[in-house]
DNA sequence: TAGAGCCTGGACAACGTTGTCAGATGCGGG
DNA sequence: CCCGCATCTGACAACGTTGTCCAGGCTCTA
C-alpha cells in the first residue's frame, strides 16, 4: 500500500511547512509540470481550457510559486539590498522610501538593514545581502574600505553608494554638496554679522562631518576669519557630550554668538541647550528637522533632499542593472539654505 | 578543443553575473564537493590541512555561498518580512528598527515594504514576501480582510498583526491602548476645564481611528458632555484638509476651546494652526513627536512606545517560529500621558 | 597481524522551478 | 488520403546547495 498521508498531515514545521508545489497542483489538474509553470507565469501557449483546470487546481490548493527556485533557476531575484546606519533616524526613513519606490517600479523588492554605524556590521549585512544574491546594492557606508566587495562588483552586483563615498573601491556616489552646503550655512551667519562662531560635528573622518567641517574652515577662511580650538567640538553626537560642549563655547569669557550644528541629531540638542538661555544665539544646522518652523525663532539649516538621494541612487543602480550605466561616476546633489530666524539672529554682544 | 573561455570571460549580466559555486572551489582545492560545504558551513569532519586549501580556494575565488540554493534545500530562509504603511512616517522608523534588531538576535534578515496604505498593495506585497518564503510576517494592516493569508497561515508562515487588528482571519496581534489612550486624553482637556473639545482624526473605519474615536466619546459621555457633530472631522489626514476642518472648528459661533487629534500627522498640522491664532487653544495628540517638548507651548500629547510594538511583535513571532507559541492572542500595550503644556491650557471663554 | 571502530572524504539524490526540445494532436490543402 | 504545419503539452535536465550513505584509510587492541 502507498504511502497515502497527504503531505499536510504529517508533522507540521518542517520544510515551509509542507506547501503545494507545481508539481502537485499539476497532479491535482492531470496536466504535466511544465504547463502548470505556463499558467502561473503568463506563458502563452495554453489552452483556456487547461488554463482554468490549473487555475482551478492552485486556488484549491493555495499554490504559491515559490521564488527561491525560481530564483535559482533564472539568476535575477528581483531584489536589492539597502544598508544604512538606522532606519529610526528621521534622514533615513524618506531615503529608504524613496528606494523602495524605485525598486516597486522596476519590480524589485527591497531588503534593508542597520549598520548601526558599525563597520564590522556593514559588512556582514553587505554579505548577507550577496548571499542573498540581491540584484544591486545602494550602501550608506559606515566603513571606510570597501575592498571586501571586489568579488562581488567583479561578479556583477550592481552598487551604488549614498551619503558618503565608497572607500578603496570604484564605485558609483550620489553625495550632498556637503561642503558647499556648510559653507554657505556658515557664510550666512558671517553675512548677519557673526565672527564667534562654533561649530559641533561628527568624527571629521566620517565623510560628510569632514566635508562640513572643511565647509566651515573655507567660510571663515574667506572671511578672513581666524578659527580658534575652543570653537569647534569635533566627533560629539550623543546629547550629553553635545550638551556639554554647546555649553562650554557659550559660557567662555569670549563666547561664540552663533553655533554651526553638523548634523540633525546634533541640532536637536543644541536647539535645547540653547532654549535654556536667554541671550539669543544664532543657529544653523545641517539637516532639515521637523517642525523647524514652528519653534522660536524658526530654525534655519541647510537642508539635503534625503528622498532625491535615495531616488538618484536607485535609478542609478537600474541603470547599472539594464546595462546603459557605464564607468562609475561621483553625483553631487545640491543643499538648500532654509531661512527660519535663527540663523538670521545678530550677534549677541 | 574543449571550451576553454572562463566563465568570467563570458559576456556579463547573466546568470548572477558567473559567480564561482562549491563546485568551482572544490576543483580548485582539489577535494569533493561536500567538503566544501562542510567547510562553509562550520561543520565538524574535516583536516585542518584541507580546510586551509578549500579557505584558500574560496579567498582566491571570491566564492560566496547561494543562500538561494541554500534555502530551497533547508526550508528556512532565516529572514522575516514587515509590511507597513509608509517608512517615511517617523512612527515606523522606531518600530522597524526594533523588529529589526529581534530578527537579527535570531539571525534572520528583515525584508520591508511600505503599502501606502493601500490594501491592494499590501496584499501584493505579503504574497511576495511569502513567495520568498520568508519564515514570518510582521504586518501593519493596511486593508480590513485577511483571508487571502490563510493558505500561508495553513502553511506555517508565522504572522503577527501590529497597530491594528487582522480582519477576518484568527492571528496573533499587538495593538496600543488607542481606546483608553484617546479616552485619557481627552479626560485630561476635561479635567482642566474643557467642555467644547474638538477631534480631528482619520477614517473611522481604520481600527486605530475608530478606537480613538470611542475614546474620545467615551471620556465625553463619562463627563456627561454631548457631543456635537460640529466638533468631528472623520477621515480628514492631508494637511489641506485638517487645517481647513481646524479652522471652521475655530471659527464657529461657539467655538472649540481645545482640539485632540488623532494621530501625529494631523496634530503637526493642527499645531501650525493653533501657531497662528492667538487665543489659546488646548490640544492634546496622539502619538508623540519630536521636539513636542520646545514649542511653546510643548505639546502635550498621548504616546505610545513604536519600539515596544516592533518588539513585542517580532519576539511573538519568533516564538511562534519555535514552536512556544501556541493560540493566537492579543496583546494590548498600554500608552502614556505626556504633559508638556499644550494640554494644559485653561478655555479661553 | 587481524579485526573492530573511528575519522575523513566523496558520490548521489533531492529541494521546486524553468528552458529545451520533442511528441502529440488537429487542421487545411494537395 | 496523406502530408505539412501550427498549436499545445510534457519529459527531462539543470540551477547550487545540503542530507544520506558508503568507501577507504587510519589507529588501537587483542
Amino acid at each position: 500500500m502507498p504511502d497515502t498521508t497527504r503531505r499536510a498531515d504529517r508533522l507540521p514545521g518542517n520544510r515551509y511547512g509542507n506547501r503545494p508545489t507545481m508539481k502537485d497542483v499539476a497532479a491535482r489538474a492531470g496536466v504535466g509540470l511544465k504547463t502548470v509553470s505556463r499558467v502561473v507565469n503568463g506563458e502563452p501557449g495554453v489552452t483556456p481550457e487547461t488554463e482554468r483546470r490549473v487555475q482551478e487546481a492552485i486556488d484549491a490548493l493555495g499554490f504559491r510559486r515559490n521564488d527561491s527556485a525560481r530564483v535559482l533557476r533564472k539568476g535575477r531575484t528581483a531584489s536589492i539590498g539597502l544598508v544604512l546606519e538606522d532606519l529610526a533616524d528621521p534622514f533615513y526613513g524618506p531615503l529608504s522610501r524613496a528606494v523602495e519606490e524605485v525598486a516597486r517600479a522596476h519590480g524589485a523588492l527591497l531588503i534593508n538593514g542597520s549598520s548601526a554605524e558599525d563597520p564590522d556590521r556593514e559588512q556582514e549585512l553587505v554579505l548577507a545581502l550577496c548571499a542573498r544574491r540581491v540584484d544591486g546594492l545602494v550602501v550608506i557606508p559606515a566603513g571606510d574600505d570597501h575592498r571586501y566587495l571586489e568579488p562581488e562588483l567583479k561578479a556583477g552586483v550592481a552598487t551604488v553608494f549614498v551619503d558618503r563615498p565608497a572607500g578603496r573601491i570604484d564605485a558609483d556616489v550620489v553625495v550632498s554638496d556637503n561642503f558647499g552646503g556648510a559653507r554657505d550655512g556658515v557664510a550666512h551667519l558671517i553675512a548677519h554679522g557673526h565672527r564667534r562662531i562654533g561649530f559641533i560635528g561628527d568624527m571629521p573622518h566620517i565623510h560628510t562631518a569632514g566635508e562640513r567641517l572643511r565647509g566651515y574652515r573655507a567660510a571663515m577662511e574667506d572671511a578672513g576669519i581666524p578659527v580658534e580650538d575652543a570653537w569647534m567640538s569635533l566627533g560629539v553626537t550623543d546629547p550629553v557630550r553635545v550638551r556639554r560642549a554647546a555649553e562650554q563655547m557659550l559660557a567662555d569669557p569670549h563666547p561664540v554668538t552663533a553655533i554651526f550644528t553638523g548634523n540633525n541629531r546634533v541640532t536637536v540638542t543644541v536647539i535645547r541647550v540653547l532654549a535654556e538661555h536667554t541671550r539669543g544665539v544664532a543657529l544653523v544646522g545641517f539637516d532639515d528637522i521637523e517642525l523647524a518652523d514652528l519653534l522660536q525663532p524658526g530654525v534655519t539649516v541647510v537642508a539635503q533632499d534625503a528622498a532625491a538621494l535615495g531616488r538618484t541612487a536607485a535609478e542609478r543602480l537600474f541603470r547599472q542593472l539594464d546595462g546603459t550605466l557605464l564607468a562609475p561616476d561621483r553625483i553631487e546633489l545640491p543643499t538648500r539654505l532654509v531661512t527660519r530666524g535663527s540663523g538670521e539672529l545678530p550677534p549677541a554682544d
